[in-house]
DNA sequence: GTCTATAGTGGGATAGAC
DNA sequence: GTCTATCCCACTATAGAC
């Protein structure tokens, strides 16, 4: 539940969410119930309603989770090596796959772009498109050509010997230019 | 239920599986329930289990479906116009967004490959690695950038006014070299 | 803010008669 | 190959006591 003043989680909020977290990592989305959060948490599970005002409510928390450490670890590797491309790859396939649960979750539906801070989701676009000087076209295509990769790899649709990395650099190449 | 001989649906197997795709495509996949399904073929849900043992069954055919529709359409658009990347990119994304249901399902989890008919993934990839040269790590690469495109324009992901059309061009100028 | 109890829904699947 | 009856499960969410 959101303080009505400052937009803020408390300190309990803060707590479930973590909880969701770490249990849609560790045993994916099926698992993430209201039932099992509340087990997480050591509460029964009607008692996360004096938090929230449902399961949705919850859910929009992590996206915007994922979408602020995603903006994050961007803006990192954008500072850390200017102007490569690959390298802002790289920093995307590696946080997708290190959180594959919250990086799914906030991927595959539409977002709720009205529960969410405002500003957040183009923060987290916003590397992507500098670094392709602002041309938007080029932009939605190098993003999705990196979601493509990641939603194929984390759904285990290359074959077992391939070799992304070399994927990777064909398509860094590519929208180089 | 497959027959033990020759491995082809029965018809009313084929009726099922017909019914299972109106269904999901018409309603989306959390309407696709034995129950449902059944209703539409005008039987119970427990009839079902006499022709398919079980709902997972169901949902493999639905991919094997996917997978040969989708590959006739892609090998009719490189006989339409060989050596064109776009017009393969061009079809890929019709047969999607024409049959997002069926994508998805096929799309979004692991596939079985044990269960799917020798050899139809790799027919319903292989025209895409034709125009590339055979290239493998092109092949994937031009592969990700069209599901990724795909993925987010079926979620909702771009925003409203985005020209998706200039996307697709870019992303074909960027892998036709 | 937590609990117990429970409503209400819907799902996959099986048993056994016909 | 279809039916009825049923099991067993799991989920979200609410009511009301404390």
């Amino acid at each position: 539940m959101t303080d009505p003043a400052t937009g803020q989680l408390g300190p309990r909020a803060r707590q479930i969410v973590g909880a969701a977290r770490d249990l849609l990592e560790s045993e994916g989305a099926e698992a993430l119930t209201m039932r099992r959060i509340a087990d997480s948490v050591g509460i029964k599970a009607p008692s996360l309603y004096k938090h929230f005002p449902d399961k949705a409510a919850v859910e929009v928390q992590l996206m915007a989770l994922m979408l602020a450490e995603l903006a994050a670890v961007l803006e990192a590797a954008e500072a850390a090596a200017p102007g490569s491309l690959r390298a802002l790859f790289e920093a995307y396939r590696r946080y997708a796959l290190d959180h594959p649960g919250l990086y799914r979750l906030a991927t595959q539906k539409p977002l709720p772009r009205e529960s969410l801070p405002p500003g957040l989701e183009d923060r987290a676009a916003a590397p992507l498109f500098r670094e392709l000087g602002l041309d938007e076209h080029a932009g939605r295509a190098a993003w999705a050509f990196a979601h493509g990769m990641v939603a194929l790899e984390l759904d285990g649709r290359f074959p077992g010997g391939a070799d992304l990395d070399e994927a990777w650099r064909v398509g860094a190449a590519a929208f180089t230019r």
